[in-house]
RNA sequence: GCUCCUGUAGCUUAAUGGAUAAAGCAACGGUCUUCGGAACCGUUGAUGGGGGUUCGAUUCCCUUCAGGAGCACCA
């Protein structure tokens, strides 16, 4: 097991608590958000208090009067643990009861060491060995744009995979491609009537346009979408005409958003559409009657969820015909025998938050997984300032457009098309990493390609930056010591930040949170910075040649600061360019 | 009608029940003979309303208002 601070803080106040006479308790640790508050802080004694006054008001005895009481007989019980004075340079009592630890700077110094001896695999971990994930992200229907709905899932997704992945999970990324379902049906009557062209000339804008004049036509028009089910109907039941048509959608809306995925340096491993899960469905169907899962509704065949705990879903419908629920259920069923993962996430609209739901309590009737296996990140809505996006009614905003107005901004301070690219597609996805996945945002052009502030660009700025210094400085210390005597409060700003970044990545897997890295990534740019703005790191000419004590510290700092940023911008799906 | 989600500064967002609610944008003022100014420092400014639980609430509970999403033949 490896040696980590907050678990020796840990174990030395469980130690001392027991010496106290106390049964044994979860001690919680946590960083204060401000700094005179110390690296860590425990609120053991205040957690502690009221269960102890209560039991004291009983036996009439009361030990100590205050929370604060309690934290300081704790302190001076740990000032005598020898383990922990290795460690910590000062432990003080703050009101009302917070017991604050001051780390030692050598320690802190052991931090860098670290870093600089991981390189790219610091912050990753393997603790996660042997287990298996399968995530489920990007998916953009064919025949249809991909828009920026589509960008969340993709971007969020991958970087979802590659966080697991660092912490040794064995990732399988899955793009569940929209395929399937009526709306071809639909696409394949609009095309018959509307196109007057072969579907192999159609660009995705046009296959959309045909899209929503179905709509708009079907509007008056009832008969339109009965000619859809049963042109959806011929499809699944092979017929070949239909067939051909719609091959020919896939492969064209494939070929566009290729296109996107090589902008955005993204590659799926798998990519099985719901058509994949066509021929798997009839033997779910018979199972789950079988079982007594579904029942017969209104010619319909239905799941109905047991003491109402939700809507009933839709397993077939009343003309024979699969549901998104059925096409799932396959999927699943399909992963499960293919990788046998111990977990399955969706990167999905939170729109879908109650479809998953049924999806995962109908897994546990049939008997196939527990709930936990599964879980949804619900990422909220991209909106518009005029309102939803929808691609009925044509007011998505074009991806693509979106890409290169980004990498066109960025081309203003860089000649070099492949520095522009990496720095304006970082821009679009930091943009969207540092909201929380859960919450929506409302899209706009400026921030969304924003290269100032809080961004993308900003990260990589100073991760070039660094590089840039440690170029300058020629040659690169192989060692520490001796230490300088003391450190400035911008350089211990950093020291006391920057070893929390594998923390951060394990909360941000366990929260499915990848904004997270986004704020610690940025809090540490900003520290770097301010010290960067008031310290010089490579001292005057005359000294250059020679290290010294401040040199070699500093160029350390640096170094490892660079990179903490690369490593953390690589699991965003974000490059570090040495220069921009 | 029922269910779920969201209301934080002028705007867009952060904050495992913790201490003085954190940033970016915008605005205004400052830093620049110095290692990369895509930078740094400063000023103004916020938890929709009302209750409750708690030593302590943006966070949990109730209520109310506002917005969004979903609720069987779409996915």
């Amino acid at each position: 097991m490896k040696f980590t601070i907050d678990k020796a803080i840990k174990t030395a106040i469980q130690k001392t608590l027991k010496d106290l006479g106390f049964p044994e308790t979860q001690v919680s640790l946590e960083h204060p958000a401000v700094e005179v508050h110390g690296d860590y802080s425990s609120n053991i004694a205040l957690t502690l208090f009221p269960s102890l006054r209560s039991a004291s008001r009983r036996s009439g005895n009361l030990k100590f009067s205050s929370p604060r009481q309690l934290a300081e007989s704790i302190v001076d019980e740990l000032s005598s643990n020898k383990e922990l004075k290795k460690i910590v340079s000062k432990i003080e009592v703050a009101s009302p009861g917070f017991i604050n630890f001051i780390l030692n700077e050598k320690l802190l110094i052991i931090g860098l060491e670290e870093i600089l001896k991981e390189k790219n695999g610091y912050g990753s971990s393997n603790s996660a060995k042997g287990k298996t994930m399968v995530i489920d992200y990007s998916a953009p229907n064919i025949a249809k744009r991909f828009t920026i709905g589509h960008l969340r899932s993709t971007i969020i997704g991958q970087a979802i995979y590659n966080i697991y992945k660092f912490l040794g999970w064995k990732c399988i990324g899955d793009n569940h491609l929209g395929d399937w379902g009526t709306q071809f049906g639909k696409m394949i009557v609009a095309i018959r009537k509307w196109a007057g062209k072969s579907v192999d000339e159609l660009t995705i804008d046009e296959m959309e346009s045909l899209y929503v004049r179905f709509h708009q036509e079907a509007e008056t028009n009832k008969e339109l979408d009965e000619e859809a089910r049963v042109a959806f109907k011929a499809l699944e039941d092979g017929k070949k005409e239909e067939r051909e048509l719609w091959k020919k959608l896939v492969i064209r809306s494939m070929e566009e958003f290729q296109k996107i995925y090589d902008l955005l340096g993204v590659k799926i491993d798998e990519v099985y559409g719901e058509s994949y899960y066509e021929s798997m469905m009839p033997p779910i169907i018979d199972e789950a009657k079988k079982k007594g899962v579904a029942i017969e509704s209104k010619g319909a065949l239905i799941i109905p969820y047991p003491k109402d705990a939700l809507p009933p879903s839709m397993l077939l419908k009343s003309d024979g015909g699969t549901t998104y629920l059925t096409r799932d259920l396959a999927t699943i069923k399909f992963r499960k025998e293919k990788w046998n993962p111990d977990l399955m996430i969706y990167e999905v609209g939170s729109e879908q938050t109650l479809h998953f739901r049924q999806v995962f309590l109908a897994v546990e009737l049939l008997g196939w997984a527990k709930r936990n296996q599964f879980f949804h990140i619900p990422h909220g809505l991209i909106r518009l300032k005029e309102g939803k996006i929808s691609t009925r009614k044509g007011n998505a905003v074009k991806l693509e457009q979106v890409l290169t107005e980004a990498i066109d901004r960025a081309k203003k301070f860089n000649d070099d098309p492949e520095i522009s690219k990496m720095v304006g597609i970082g821009a679009v996805k930091y943009n969207d990493l540092k909201h929380s996945p859960s919450t929506g945002y409302v899209f706009d052009w400026a921030e969304m390609i924003n290269l100032d502030g809080n961004s993308g660009p900003y990260l990589q700025y100073t991760h070039a930056r660094c590089r840039s210094v440690l170029n300058k400085a020629g040659v690169f210390p192989s060692s520490f010591f001796p230490l300088p005597s003391s450190l400035n409060f911008e350089e211990l700003s950093i020291l006391r930040f920057i070893y929390r970044f594998p923390e951060v990545v394990m909360e941000a897997a366990k929260q499915y949170a990848p904004n997270l890295v986004c704020t610690f990534l940025y809090e540490l740019a900003q520290r770097f910075n301010t010290f960067y703005n008031k310290h010089r790191i490579l001292g005057d000419n005359a000294q250059r040649s020679t290290f010294n004590a401040q040199l070699v510290f500093r160029l350390l700092l640096t170094s490892s600061v660079a990179q903490v940023l690369k490593n953390g911008l690589a699991l965003l799906g974000i490059q570090s360019p040495n220069a921009m």
